[in-house]
DNA sequence: TTACACCTTTACGCAACGTGAAGGTCAATT
DNA sequence: AATTGACCTTCACGTTGCGTAAAGGTGTAA
């Protein structure tokens, strides 16, 4: 049986187009060239098709196909066993995207008004992924794994109530910071009052309450420039005063 | 903090030619150009590329990025929705591919010499999808999904010595066949022993045997130019001389 | 012969950048 | 002042696996 581009095509369910740049790549050539250029393959070709969409089905690229079914010698049982690896990677990146996804959906249900939900959103992420990323192998190792997933959880699954509480709270630290600011003094009574609503709101994002990554964490207001900015926002230098209070409160400093 | 596009992607963890691009294609404006063309970039647009970043982790294609930071009222909750249907139906592609690749790859493992491998393999797995194929849903119907499953689980479960077993088979059926078609006739004592050391070496693929599917196999022989070429290779006409010899044998046509 | 379905090659488009190339700018050093 | 080296700029091509015209030749039935 001998076919053209399309009757091929048809046959193995592709797009002649495909056996065109499968030819132009070299992975299946056609098995003679008519008088007028037509491609026409034989069986050979045919079975060959059947290889080629068989491993491309299985995800694999063109490229090691072309090996695989070129190189007859080719250990295509090692291939697969790699190609193997490669989707159980793609598949964990895959499972944590998707785990990811569903933490931001679950966040932004059912809860709050479009506007707030933005920033809080942000805020939160950025609360969790900061954490996580400059504090999250320290606290592992001193609290263990499950700690910090617990935590994680925790902000992500706050009701409507805690939202409006963590808000009202952040406000608080906000005006309470102000005014302590005014005053300039990181261990006035007050300054402390702002260190201790901090704390109150900290223990919304994170489950297990420590002077010492309350202490990290006000040290990372300073160092990092999107922290301090939303804390220097209104008066510079209140990141920094901030780092203050909460060091004399969790008395790393006195 | 004004930063130059360098800064910013080291601030962010990207290339600069990644914020060149996202300018491009309007998704993160620079704050301004200054006099000698350079970008430069305020709090506002770092703000703007954690959220682009953010998104982007989650898997979500710039398009859609562009939608959710550009447009402040559009629906980011849904786009994420609509997002992670699109991740599930990976997942479940993806899943079924390493099932797939994990099935080749135990059919090819610690088994047999490469040359005869090949063949096997491919010929293993001609059977089993073409099988599927064509009676796959018949079958199913008729004697239930997980029969179908054992059948293909058998197949994959094969060992050295079932190998080396349904190789001699094979050898068996063509050669009886070859002496059978030489005669002609297959209602012939010869033809008959060829069809019950068929339906022998088919016992080695399938779990539960039909005389129905045995015939509707044996049709399939001739329907099909792939199994056709297989029979046919030696002497033309072989293929259909086995379907009518194994239709007697099963009674489908006297 | 004329229509119509096929075939051919050439080449741009897609996603999200990586990677030069060619040339201007800035700050510090010689 | 000139040079160096590290920045910056705008093209523009390469990546994967084809889809989709465009422009033109071929085969065959009416």
């Amino acid at each position: 049986m001998e076919y053209t581009v399309q009757k091929l095509a048809q046959l193995a369910g592709v797009s002649a187009r495909t056996l065109r740049y499968y030819d132009e790549i070299d992975i299946l050539k056609p098995a003679r060239i008519n008088s007028s250029g037509y491609r026409i393959y034989g069986q050979a070709e045919v079975d060959r098709l059947q290889q080629i969409l068989f491993y491309r089905e299985l995800g694999v690229g063109l490229d090691s196909i072309k090996n695989i079914v070129t190189a007859p010698s080719f250990d295509g049982a090692k291939a697969l066993r790699e190609h193997r690896e490669k989707l159980l990677e793609k598949k964990k990146q895959l499972d944590r995207l998707i785990a990811n996804v569903d933490k931001t959906i679950a966040l932004t249900e059912g809860r709050m008004k479009m506007s707030d939900k933005e920033k809080f959103e942000g805020f939160k992420r950025k609360m969790i992924d900061e954490n996580e990323e400059k504090y999250g192998k320290e606290i592992r190792e001193k609290y263990g794994e499950d700690t910090v997933e617990k935590s994680n959880a925790k902000v992500m699954n706050m009701s409507q109530e805690d939202y409006e509480k963590v808000t009202s709270l952040e406000m608080q630290v906000k005006e309470t910071l102000s005014q302590a600011f005014a005053l300039g003094d990181p261990a006035s009574d007050i300054a402390q009052k702002a260190a201790e609503l901090h704390k109150q709101w900290l223990c919304f994002y994170w489950k297990e309450y420590s002077k010492d990554a309350h202490a990290g964490l006000a040290q990372m207001y300073v160092d990092d420039e999107r922290f301090t900015a939303y804390y220097d926002k209104e008066q510079p230098g209140t990141a920094e005063f901030l780092r203050d209070a909460i060091h004399i409160y969790t008395g790393m400093k006195k």
